[in-house]
DNA sequence: TATCTTTGCAAGTACTTACTTACAATAAAG
DNA sequence: CTTTATTGTAAGTAAGTACTTGCAAAGATA
């Protein structure tokens, strides 16, 4: 059946975060990855240059999908609690249902020591992170938080919250109980932050 | 030159550290290491029966090195906050002492999709999980934190500190500032202990 | 209908990988 | 000195990798 470039493009990213959740990164072979779209190896290589390509195209996904969520909720003309707490969620809700796909991009960054694609992960992180300042941020200013503390540092700790939720979901095999996470996370980020 | 097995395991698990720091893991071959080592492949293979229980025996030397230390730091007689603070102080000083050394044996586990790799993972943060539990314990029975916390949340929370800074090492190729880094970190979380 | 671009496949390429085998040198033990 | 276990090497092996090539057919355009 012959169907087009962006239909194709769409199947094998698809494809490819389908095999790394249930099969691995290991798994993840060209051969591996046409048999699971019904193509041959060859007609992959029409759709991609390469492989590499395949990874950054779901990389340019997640900007497209999930940072501009971010930058949607972190803007919006709300008190900046309320805010911090969609973000949060949003957040975790996206890592939850793309499993841990920005831990195994993070794995083949690191693998392949492919400094284009660290560059572009770590660019990702730091744009979550200074949309998650600007929040801090307004509601400092708004008096809601305490003046003295550092935006910097509020983000660093709030990194690590989806950060270290994604390894967890990764090493426990997704299996992983949510109940309230967000809520729990959120109060102790603003006992922290009280003024 | 003979050498004993013992001197040539530990030559072995020190020249895989050294490629993973600065060649990348798809460097981290049989050929590449035996290279390094200063020894054919096939010796390698006399001292380590597979690859695979080369990182088994890193993942030993993390547990008896960081987790032996941290369990000494949690049960010691101090206070509480003390206690966290130097807990927190080990943890880091690990991290960047050994690089990205335990996001690269997970990387390794997600990668193979080891499910041995992958469980003795989770229980070495698991470990380091319930030993600041301990102390967020003790430091709310002493009255000195809010009674009202969980552990467990907190707990969540402390572990995002060092696997945050962990991917932030690896992402920047190791170049990063940590000016009073630990005490920011520290100083927040107790900001959100506070009775 | 004829032409041209796009999408497909089968087979192959050159290369890398973890690991093995057959045999030699070393050194400790009897 | 002889035996025996240990540590080493050189040269393989089988399997897997990303990617290419030559050619066919589908579908849009002329």
């Amino acid at each position: 059946m012959r169907e087009s470039t962006e239909i194709r493009q769409q199947q094998i990213k698809s494809a490819v975060l389908n095999i790394i959740a249930t099969e691995g990164l290991s798994r993840l072979s060209t051969r591996n990855l046409a048999d699971k779209v019904g193509l041959s190896e060859g007609a992959i290589f029409r759709h991609f240059k390469t492989k590499r390509d395949i990874m950054l195209a779901i990389m340019q996904d997640v900007e497209s999908e999930l940072i501009s969520e971010l930058r949607r909720i972190a803007l919006k003309n709300e008190p900046a609690p309320q805010r911090l707490f969609d973000y949060l969620c949003a957040h975790v809700r996206y890592l939850v249902e793309k499993k841990g796909v920005t831990i195994l991009l993070f794995s083949e960054a690191a693998h392949l020591n492919d400094s284009e694609l660290k560059n572009r992960l770590h660019s990702i992180l730091n744009m979550q992170k200074q949309l998650v300042s600007k929040i801090f941020q307004d509601g400092i200013v708004a008096g809601e938080w305490d003046a003295t503390l550092q935006t910097e540092s509020l983000a660093s700790l709030y990194m690590g919250i989806p950060i270290s939720l994604n390894i967890e979901m990764v090493l426990s095999s997704y299996e992983i109980r949510l109940e309230n996470f967000c809520e729990r996370m959120c109060d102790l980020l603003k006992r922290a932050l009280k003024a």
